[in-house]
DNA sequence: TACTATATTTTGAAGAATCAAATGTCTAAT
DNA sequence: ATTAGACATTTGATTCTTCAAAATATAGTA
């Protein structure tokens, strides 16, 4: 039987969690699955062992969890239904970018592989969702290129935003209602590590203040 | 919290068995229920009873099971969300009359009422669906034209062809393949209780026969 | 090294939904 | 009025996912 959808939500937190570390072979603590998950420690390694049994994590006592191959390719596949949904909610729908990451969440357990593939065509088979998030293909294989953050890229240099590692809705909200959206471009001006935030310029010349932390979720690349 | 799937699967086929019938007040043996639900019948007197509880159903024990106003209105709310995702599927994602039950199944459990009054608002408030299903309002009010079907409608007589009350993919596909869709305008020439048919011709002088079976699910309204 | 703080695992229990099979009820025909 | 056969309910068990709280392991500090 397919997996169900707290099966599927445990490989992409786990997914995600690997993903937002550079190095490879990383082990996901369960501590922190288990607040991604918003459940309690206990619930977690109970799932995980299960999931273990199933081939699809390699899961170390006291050290944390890793997916398998096999469990990749599948949270890699939520991950295509997840992201499609969002970009063809915002496209199609016209929804609002800031909220089409709930919708998706829900939709992605519930849309089947026919679906998927109708949507994909319908969008152009699209390498980005609306957050700039890479979009697996069909046998699960991922193109995550590796960008810089405005906390590391180059001082007045033009760049463009490439992709927002955070969906929460009010984040976004905040971005969008400063035009702070994949594609567009932009300059980071000042640092300031005391201060504790970053001064970004658009194109319009209108300046946008943010913190360090918010700053690290906003990946650019080089203008061009 | 919001109903489970399982709960608003329980309404919806409570709700389908009441409306197969003309009368009103019709309790829903336990048995048919079950068959429907395809559990064995002792899942869902235990089921019944919870919904009971909540009181979303009436339930009486040896005899059968009717909605209660809440009831009813859930129901036709979680069929408001299947045939508006139908309509939507067929009309914007190009997907077949013929495949899109199922694929809605799943998805009316997972779309938010933003979501669908962004469909309904898309496809311009529809009053049916693909297969001429009456979509309920926001409030869960529905208008429900009493049809004739192929076996009770004057012979010889253009009439068009309303509703399909089967949703059977090989059936489906049966019909699509004869041109008897919804809309089409076809007369009845002919019916042979004892031959088990019933001879219809299309407008564009096509015969099709029909079981008397299959006929009882195609309902038709008069010409103009 | 011993200790403490933090993270993790274990244990026991719960609710939702299901099944198999035993038991009970109803109806209609003898 | 009895009873066979159909239908419905009850009982006991199972799977999945979760929690609370007790028990245990690990890592860092003194």
């Amino acid at each position: 039987m397919p997996p169900s959808s707290t099966v599927e939500n445990y490989l992409k937190a786990i997914y995600q969690a690997e993903m937002a570390h550079a190095e490879r072979d990383v082990l996901v603590p369960m501590g922190q699955l288990a607040t991604a998950l918003r459940v309690v420690p206990g619930t977690a390694t109970t799932m995980v062992k299960a999931l273990a049994d199933s081939g699809l994590v390699k899961y170390e006592p006291y050290a944390g969890v890793r997916l398998t191959a096999a469990g990749q390719k599948l949270a890699a596949l939520v991950l295509r239904r997840h992201r499609l949904i969002e970009l063809f909610l915002v496209k199609v729908l016209d929804m609002s970018w800031a909220e089409v990451h709930a919708e998706a969440e829900h939709l992605e357990h519930a849309a089947s592989d026919r679906l998927i593939d109708r949507i994909d065509a319908m969008l152009g088979r699209p390498a980005v969702d609306p957050h700039g998030d890479p979009i697996p293909d069909p046998d699960g294989a991922i193109v995550t290129p590796r960008y810089q953050s405005l906390l590391t890229c180059p001082l007045d240099t033009p760049v463009v935003l490439a992709r927002v590692i955070n969906q929460d809705t009010e984040f976004l909200r905040f971005l969008e209602n400063n035009e702070l959206t994949p594609g567009r471009s932009i300059r980071v001006e000042t640092r300031d590590v005391a201060a504790d935030h970053v001064m970004v310029r658009r194109t319009d010349d209108q300046p946008v203040m943010i913190g360090m932390r918010a700053a690290a979720k906003l990946l650019v690349a080089p203008c061009g």
